[in-house]
DNA sequence: TTGTACGCGTTATCAT
DNA sequence: ATGATAACGCGTACAA
């Protein structure tokens, strides 16, 4: 046997017509009626020649693919592998089936994604970079994208139309602040690369600003040095002795970066972390860091995809899914502490 | 404007034919006999409908997708998510779209992922489980995938008839096990989980065989305790003093279990790992490890699976892409040691 | 430039 | 009651 079964090879070999196999395989009330020797033989041809239905077919009638697709920067990075993962298993228990697309970080690259994905003529979109909105360059995506009614789930960052699942990170910052504050600081640094992350900044100054606590802000540069850079300036005095990192990842470079100077955490530096990869844990110390709930967050965003398919003119929904301080080890800890977990 | 634009949208607007429109649209040589002013109406029309052409209805006329398939155990593993992630670009690289798949490390599951990948009509599925084999229960997709001569190549397993790319881990095994050797050690533990990496033990085997060291092998259970366990044990006498893992994940999980209980590496323990993640050289110590070389494994696979797609009658081939051991700080150095780099 | 057949599975309608 | 026929979706390619 060469290449792909077909129905109509069933229907030739059991000598029936296609819409017969079709109508029996997918065990539609009409089959019933047929009679059982029919139905058993176009069951074991179906066997013998392991059919397997072509959907590329059937989306093509049916003009669903029951298919998603995420675009993310790239799962190399722990926290995006992680929301890919649970993204994958997210849309399964939905039945659909899941394409990730990695846009590295780029605007450009992000909106040749999600053409590809209009394509392939994926049933909805999660999008996690910021690329898609009105004041972006090359808006046309976006203006079709909200004419076309296009089911859209914009991940921790907002635009107008468009529904979107974010991070409230109030709660976890305030922990954090409030933790970092009860350590005596009055200064917090704070790191920033690749892409603002609004969200995880506004938070963070407003809970400041709350606290009366001074946010240093320090950029930090691309590449494997970004880091070391900011380590080589921050033990200089006058620098804040405490910092919280954008994401794990930098906060667990920076921590390696600190130990490499011969100063180490939480002695010397108090560090948290915002995420809450599985990574964090692995590593000594453990890493204190704001949690995100990833799996809420995903589980949202494809539930609300999935409503928005079945429902053309659902109006754009912003939910927002709260996070908390996991306290671990990289920051000291006096026992008087009472908030996170 | 509600829902897609198709080609018979342009088609109307422009006042001709669909087949006009796809021929303009695709720049056939045909379309150079049109005049200017209907090939650039239909330009215009095309791009203020935002029309972007269905891959669907392509695929059912061509019979290509230009999609590719991986099945992996899940991207939450920092090995897998790094090996997703550069299939992402090899398969962009060749102009095709991966589909991603995770199986859960289960038998089961993979096979209904690649039964899934085939209905999407997946060009070439790239397998890297174990579960696809004549031994294995269930072989009716083995089968048939080799009687359609369906594109498919093994990720660092092989079975009969199929093709596959695996790590040749002999190099980087000597060169660890010289190491250890050099360190004064005569035996070896070894731990494995999961799926027997039947390439990895068998390696190691041959190896500490050709050093005449004995090889002490742990079996790591599933779940966050297995390593615990094995530490619990191996502090006690009568212990080997280097350990080989056979992933990064679990070297990273056994050394800070050994912090955890006040030993430390590599004063106390000599350890090595297996695979080279990128997480190896954030973690401190620096993880020594055995590197697979991950983007010439995947572009290797890659560039099989095109050609095997373009040519139905390849026959199965298998490639190796050699280890190397990267020395880092898990393992005490003693400066008359030549090897690795 | 256009009309039309084609790929494959679905479903409504029609014939025995 | 049982099963066949045909139209449909969308883009492609070839004959007209």
């Amino acid at each position: 046997m060469h290449g792909r079964t077909t129905i109509s090879d069933i229907a030739r070999e059991a000598g029936v017509d296609k819409s017969t196999v079709s109508l029996v395989l997918n065990r539609k009330p009409l089959a019933r009626m047929l009679k059982d020797d029919t139905k058993l033989r176009i069951f074991e041809i179906a066997k013998k020649l392991n059919y397997q239905p072509s959907l590329v077919a059937k989306s093509l009638f049916t003009g669903k693919t029951m298919t998603l697709g995420l675009v993310v920067g790239g799962i190399e990075s722990p926290f995006f592998a992680e929301l890919a993962n649970t993204a994958l298993e997210a849309a399964d228990n939905h039945d659909y089936y899941m394409l990730v697309s990695a846009s590295k970080w780029n605007f450009e690259r992000e909106r040749r994604a999600l053409r590809l994905l209009l394509q392939r003529q994926t049933d909805g979109i999660i999008c996690a970079i910021g690329g898609l909105c009105p004041q972006c360059e090359h808006h046309e995506l976006y203006t079709s994208i909200i004419e076309q009614h296009y089911p859209m789930v914009l991940l921790d960052y907002q635009a107008d139309g468009l529904s979107s699942i974010c991070s409230d990170y109030s709660v976890g910052m305030n922990e954090a602040v409030q933790l970092l504050a009860g350590n005596g600081h009055t200064r917090i640094g704070y790191c920033l690369r690749r892409i603002q992350w609004n969200n995880k900044e506004k938070a963070f100054l407003s809970i400041c600003g709350k606290y009366n606590i001074e946010a240093v802000k320090y950029r930090q540069e691309e590449g494997t040095d970004g880091i070391n850079k900011i380590v080589g300036e921050i033990i200089k005095p006058g620098h804040p002795k405490a910092f919280l990192l954008f994401d794990d990842s930098s906060a667990i470079e920076m921590i390696s970066a600190i130990k490499d100077i011969g100063k180490s955490v939480p002695e010397d530096f108090d560090i948290i972390g915002i995420d809450g990869i599985a990574w964090g844990t692995s590593y000594r110390p453990r890493l204190t860091t704001i949690k995100q709930d990833l799996k809420q967050l995903m589980n949202s965003a494809v539930d609300l995809l999935v409503k928005m398919i079945g429902n053309p003119d659902w109006k754009p929904e912003n939910f927002s899914i709260p996070t908390r301080l996991m306290i671990k080890n990289t920051v000291r800890l006096k026992n008087n502490y009472k908030g996170g977990f």
